[in-house]
DNA sequence: ACGACCCTACCTACTGGTAGGTAGCATGCG
DNA sequence: CGCATGCTACCTACCAGTAGGTAGGGTCGT
């Protein structure tokens, strides 16, 4: 239980370091004072960084794709999904921190392969649902699409992805609902 | 002379270094290799890493200003002068690095103060110029504006900035411009 | 008794930054 | 002219601090 219980408070507490200050900047050290225990007995749990900042894409790239299987079965209207998934995209972003692959695309060229590779699978993840929601909602005549589903998914996503680092930027969290909203209403017919 | 051209070549490399590693991943070492002096000879021209930081984006800030001046001034049709803004924004990104303000927005938590606060007036200035455009664009009808010309010029900076980093994370530049384009069409009347 | 868990103590590599010195060029002065 | 002075630009050598990681031992529940 007691393991359990530190790894996953290491998982979180990781998260929200390379979440404020990216994973570069982030330490052991850190890591260590926040969860209580000496930063040697990290590794008992996660034998180097790099296996950490893969447990950390790992869990959250599952936790995202449960959403958005979730999501994706809803009996809802086409918009009102993409503002859905503009809301759970900008929660995290409620408590003052930048998504994960957006903190983590910044410092691309220092991450280790692997994890560049797992960030990759993220966005292409979230390209692909969004492309699927929109090709649907076409099909349905819900929305109306300018381009190619495939480059409104990427705008989409862009949009969001880019609001999160403007936010962040203004130090103003405020901003990245309105925006989003406004370009899927820009969509809907 | 020599001054200048080391000064300056310092500048350069860090530049590319930020925008490619991060602020925190870069380091004196990895700067002293690129430009050829010893590690304690840089601190000859930036006492210190926050000094040379800042001087990044003072630089940088100048030169976007300059090149915004020089748009706003010319007589284009308003989405035309959207295209030309969103071309050198995204024309950085070309050699495949990070728009820098974009790299350092996302550890800014690790960023002293100094910069952060440069880093929120890089990103005030865009949105002050394009709010300018849009409104100038929507009185002269040449445009439509969906909500507010503040909204929208966060909605036209979010999406540029969030295509960088998609695109990055890809490993694929060419999905910056066709995407921005869309969104710019779209507003067009 | 065994393994999971966490500890102290330690390692090497490297961080940004400092101390002090030197080669070369410019300026000023007798 | 010769020569001291002082500046720029860079050097070597080093600092304390911290990075991620390792070795080995103690404690505890099963």
């Amino acid at each position: 239980m007691a393991t359990l219980d530190t790894k996953s408070a290491l998982l979180t507490e990781a998260e929200t370091l390379v979440r404020t200050l990216g994973y570069a900047a982030f330490s052991y050290a850190d890591l260590s004072e926040r969860v209580g225990i000496r930063k040697a007995s990290i590794h008992h749990h996660f034998s180097t960084k790099e296996v950490l900042g893969n447990a950390l894409i790992d869990g959250y790239l599952e936790r995202f794709s449960a959403q958005l299987e979730e999501l994706s079965a809803a009996d809802m209207d086409t918009s009102r999904k993409l503002l859905a998934y503009g809301d759970f995209f900008a929660g995290s972003l409620d408590d003052g921190l930048m998504p994960l692959c957006g903190a983590l695309a910044a410092d691309a060229a220092y991450l280790p392969a692997s994890m560049q590779r797992r960030v990759k699978k993220f966005f292409e993840l979230h390209l692909t649902w969004l492309e699927a929601v929109l090709r649907e909602g076409a099909a349905r005549r819900q929305i109306k699409l300018q381009g190619s589903a495939h480059k409104s998914a990427l705008l989409l996503l862009s949009t969001l992805q880019g609001a999160s680092v403007v936010a962040w930027a203004l130090k103003d969290p405020s901003v990245i609902k309105p925006v989003f909203r406004q370009l899927v209403e820009t969509m809907a017919k």
